[in-house]
DNA sequence: TCTGTTGTATACTGTATATGTACAGAGTAC
DNA sequence: GTACTCTGTACATATACAGTATACAACAGA
């Protein structure tokens, strides 16, 4: 399983592994019926504490991607896709591009380069 | 000046208004010379402690954005592009993009609308 | 039934965010 | 030049959150 964290960022490592493992989940790279390694193995292999990998297979599991069993431990499951009602959220993911955006303007990356990236992402999203 | 932040968000008062001001920096919205809004006035728009704003305003200094006095208030410079020799935080920003991506499928919007939304803010930059 | 492995619950510590309050610097009016 | 007042700064403080330690409960399987 391809997954990382950055100790140093000031991002959550719990939501850091949230992001990591909904990435895997929504291209298919995990998928229903796929068991999840135990909170204690993915923490050791993380290098945090297996509660803070808890904390991420909860939201997850909130979110409809897992189902967790005491003993069982994480599963992935088949996941009905939620009915889009926010449409609010539409704007907010706007407005995290442009930040990110902006923020590489601000590095010095170039429009041009920029761009590129964004268009690889849609080509890739559409190309599936 | 156009700004908002959500005191609801996880994401720091403080970041969000660097983020959102750093948008307007970098469009041109926001040019060497301008004065900005004193601490006080700007917190009182936004219904933060002025402290908070103030947090921001040397996160932008710091940056090369701004340029703060004491009595003078905070102003924007002329700032030099940085030679941009931050490899690695491209790969951070697919990164982030991608986890972006990631939770708007999760949210059930479609390939094609977040493709379409990719390609419109690249064809944005493109066409500055 | 026993045992070991699983996730859960709770308490605790450190850090970061936001605020309250007092202060210091620098223009401006007189 | 002196008083005044508007600017950002520098702390201390309250609070919330992230991450950890530790004990516990559930349950599959021998």
């Amino acid at each position: 399983m391809t997954l990382r964290v950055d100790l140093k960022s000031s991002i959550p490592v719990y939501r850091q592994i949230v992001d990591g493992l909904r990435i895997l989940l929504v291209n298919g790279e995990l998928n229903p019926g796929d068991p999840m390694p135990p909170v204690r193995r993915l923490a050791l292999d993380l290098g945090v504490h297996f509660n803070t990998v808890a904390e991420a297979y909860r939201t997850l599991a909130e979110e409809g991607w897992l189902e967790i069993g005491r003993r069982t431990g994480a599963r992935v499951v088949e996941r009905a896709v939620p009915n889009r009602v926010d449409a609010p959220s539409g704007a907010a993911f706007q407005q995290r591009l442009r930040e990110l955006v902006a923020e590489q303007q601000s590095r010095g990356v170039t429009r041009g380069r920029i761009a590129r990236e964004l268009r690889r992402i849609a080509d890739t999203l559409e190309r599936t």
